[in-house]
DNA sequence: TGTCAAAGTTAGCGTCTCTTACATATGTAA
DNA sequence: TTACATATGTAAGAGACGCTAACTTTGACA
């Protein structure tokens, strides 16, 4: 349980102990959720001093940050992956970056809800970016398959729609007792059913 | 910003110092979200020494159940009420209800990421048995207006995708941050859409 | 009126936290 | 080889927190 994460400590130097922090506060958050996170915990999974990230990183709040930038741009990054395959206009390309949003939020539920599970959101500008870009992402492919010339009021409204199930079915899926209460419904299918009864006429 | 909560302190003994303590609780975990609640900041709400809590709870986990339980509680005869008015088997009953739920999300963002913004849910029977009734409830009315003899597969399946909307528009409205992502949308005018583009055939 | 349980208080233990000041080891470049 | 900047360690401060033990006040009831 108490993994260490130092992948080339060459005794006093460590090869990119900021990485390093980042890694082990990552994978604390995912194991033990955020309200649970400790610096001295990141330490010694670091194995290294306490006093060690603060060369790093102003306090713990910046140690947050970073991994929050570095998750959110990864999630970017594969929902761009995961439109790729499909073509062009397709509605193959909404379900892919549906299917992709719900399996980010399964596999790391702890970033997912630092993310969205405060009322007060990100607060950094980049992040702020980041999250406008994503889901741009998501207005161009409604409005190319809506046959709109750009981000009309319709795109917008539609996209919002179907950000809105998306969210929701992560959030429930996520809690195994709340998901129990959809019986043994298929994910893929219920993407399948908002993709073309939001998306239509 | 320090107010107390003590309704009929006579000098030594308070009135009914548990429910004081509960309500300061529900207080402290809108304002500053569960993971800054702390059980001394309770007992300063409520006029009150950082021991006299053990008196009626055991520890701080359940003076946050208490809270959890008294708040969803609340919730579900909220939904009740929000139901009386409109005929039954009507569209606009399931849309009372999603007004309703998004409603009391953007009022008590504290208890409402509390019950539902960890991946370890409520543990409480009580509380879990509390949440299926409120289900019930959605499912009886989808059941309704869809014409099924009871909870069938096709009332499951559209009972979760009304929730799983409602849900996430629920957390999206939440946020400002992302709430302004949907533009100036209007709840009311998602609702509509969803009720009908969901229970359709 | 006297007794007793219930409901408070005061005091403090033990632990964990974030953060800093200062000492020390290391790598690099003159 | 020496000097210096960078990176880490050691130690400790300052404070919050949860919770318990033991004492005190209060109200109710015999």
């Amino acid at each position: 349980m108490a993994e260490t994460v130092h992948p080339e400590k060459s005794g006093y130097h460590h090869g990119d102990l900021r990485a390093a922090l980042v890694e082990a506060t990552r994978q604390l958050i995912e194991e033990k959720g955020i309200d649970h996170f400790s610096v001295s915990d990141a330490c010694r999974r670091a194995g290294v001093s306490t006093a060690a990230p603060y060369k790093h990183f102003k306090n713990k709040g910046e140690m947050i940050n970073a991994v929050m930038l570095q998750s959110m741009a990864r999630h970017k990054n594969e929902m761009l992956a995961a439109l790729a395959p499909h073509p062009e206009g397709s509605l193959e390309r909404i379900r892919a970056l549906g299917r992709n949003y719900v399996g980010f939020a399964m596999r790391e539920p702890g970033i997912f809800l630092l993310r969205f599970g405060h009322t007060d959101g990100p607060q950094l500008p980049a992040l702020e970016e980041m999250g406008q870009d994503t889901y741009d992402i998501v207005q161009n492919e409604v409005a190319s398959i809506l046959g709109e010339p750009g981000v009309t009021d319709k795109v917008k409204q539609r996209s919002f729609m179907l950000w809105s199930f998306v969210h929701g079915l992560s959030m429930l899926s996520m809690n195994p007792e709340l998901a129990e209460k959809g019986g043994n419904l298929d994910v893929e299918e219920l993407l399948n059913q908002i993709g073309w009864r939001v998306l239509r006429d």
